[in-house]
DNA sequence: CACGAGGAAAGCC
DNA sequence: GGCTTTCCTCGTG
């Protein structure tokens, strides 16, 4: 959920993610109560659309200032980065009733495309960080490694020690107030992205208390969770498994790994250190860096899991048994 | 300087 | 004991 400046070559897609997701633009007309369907999956993420929208401009407005971490180059685009085209939110010739209802119809397709994303980021992070998706659940650990992810995605000063001995309830239960006094830098990024997740973990609790009723999107984002659940669950996971989770999510991760040739399982690692580092969290390793995990991979060599492909490239390796 | 290959030892489950 | 992690030497472009 790393947000970056809009891209001035798009109006359609005003927020461009850092991963590689675009946030689309909303129109500020369209907000509040004025909506035909307030669904009551996207009630929650109205934040998203309205008031939010400068938020997380300011957002990717701090990242340039306060630049802490090593910074992506931006997204070269595009097969890997699909565009969130909305033919509604343009000019359009149509007569204003049919207009409106197009208009409607795509902000509600709209926001539940970003309503999978968000859900599918919180998803990933959970995976990556061996944590639960609700907050309420956490202990300090978890919390410590959510602040820890968190700074990385919006580049954020090192808080986690202003939020030691806090487990998920207490954590959940501070006021923007309570942010800020422990961290004034970093508050108000801190407790937004807290409250994406509350939202999640409330939305999820929806879903499987069964009392909402499925429709069309909301289906599938049931199935991420379901996925997600079941992905949670055995043995510790290996870097072969991790290599080719990313692989599976080139929404997110696509300008860090990508596949060369998906069929002979060739992939090209294209950001090392960021590969590394998420590698390094997902195992609790700080210190991980390239080079060692090049080393676990060439230990793949002789068991052959992983392998260089014919013609050697640099950071470009091949699964043996590509599926 | 960043990668690549692989030995050696230690840590962790 | 298997799978890393850490550290290291040496080689390459």
């Amino acid at each position: 959920l790393g947000y970056e400046a809009p891209k001035p070559s798009r109006t359609s897609s005003l927020l461009n993610r850092e991963d590689g997701l675009e946030m689309v633009d909303h129109k500020p007309r369209l907000d509040g109560s004025d909506r035909g369907h307030p669904g009551l999956y996207l009630s929650c993420f109205d934040m998203l659309f309205t008031e939010d929208a400068a938020w997380l401009v300011r957002v990717s407005d701090s990242s340039t200032s306060t630049d802490v971490g090593p910074r992506l180059e931006p997204c070269q685009e595009p097969e890997q980065c699909p565009v969130i085209d909305s033919p509604g939110l343009g000019a359009s010739p149509l007569s204003p009733t049919l207009e409106e209802q197009v208009e409607e119809r795509s902000l509600e397709q709209v926001q539940s495309l970003v309503v999978g994303e968000v859900l599918k980021d919180i998803e990933t992070a959970c995976k990556l960080l061996n944590i639960t998706p609700d907050p309420m659940e956490w202990n300090c650990g978890n919390v410590q490694k959510w602040l820890l992810w968190t700074e990385h995605l919006y580049r954020l000063p090192q808080v986690g020690k202003a939020f030691q001995d806090l487990d998920g309830k207490d954590l959940c239960s501070m006021s923007e107030e309570d942010f800020r006094q422990r961290s004034p830098q970093c508050s108000e990024t801190l407790h937004a992205h807290l409250d994406i997740w509350k939202s999640a973990a409330w939305m999820k609790e929806r879903c499987s208390g069964g009392e909402t009723r499925m429709r069309g999107t909301s289906q599938k984002q049931h199935k991420l969770w379901s996925e997600a659940d079941s992905s949670c669950s055995g043995q510790p996971i290996h870097l072969w498994q991790f290599l080719r989770e990313l692989l599976l999510k080139p929404h997110s991760y696509g300008r860090c790994i990508r596949w060369l040739n998906k069929e002979k399982g060739i992939f090209k690692i294209e950001d090392s250190a960021h590969v590394a580092r998420l590698w390094g969290l997902r195992k609790n390793r700080p210190a991980m860096n390239y080079d060692k995990l090049s080393r676990s991979i060439r230990q793949y060599y002789k068991k052959g899991i992983i392998r260089k492909p014919d013609v050697s490239q640099r950071l470009v390796y091949q699964f043996v048994h590509p599926v």
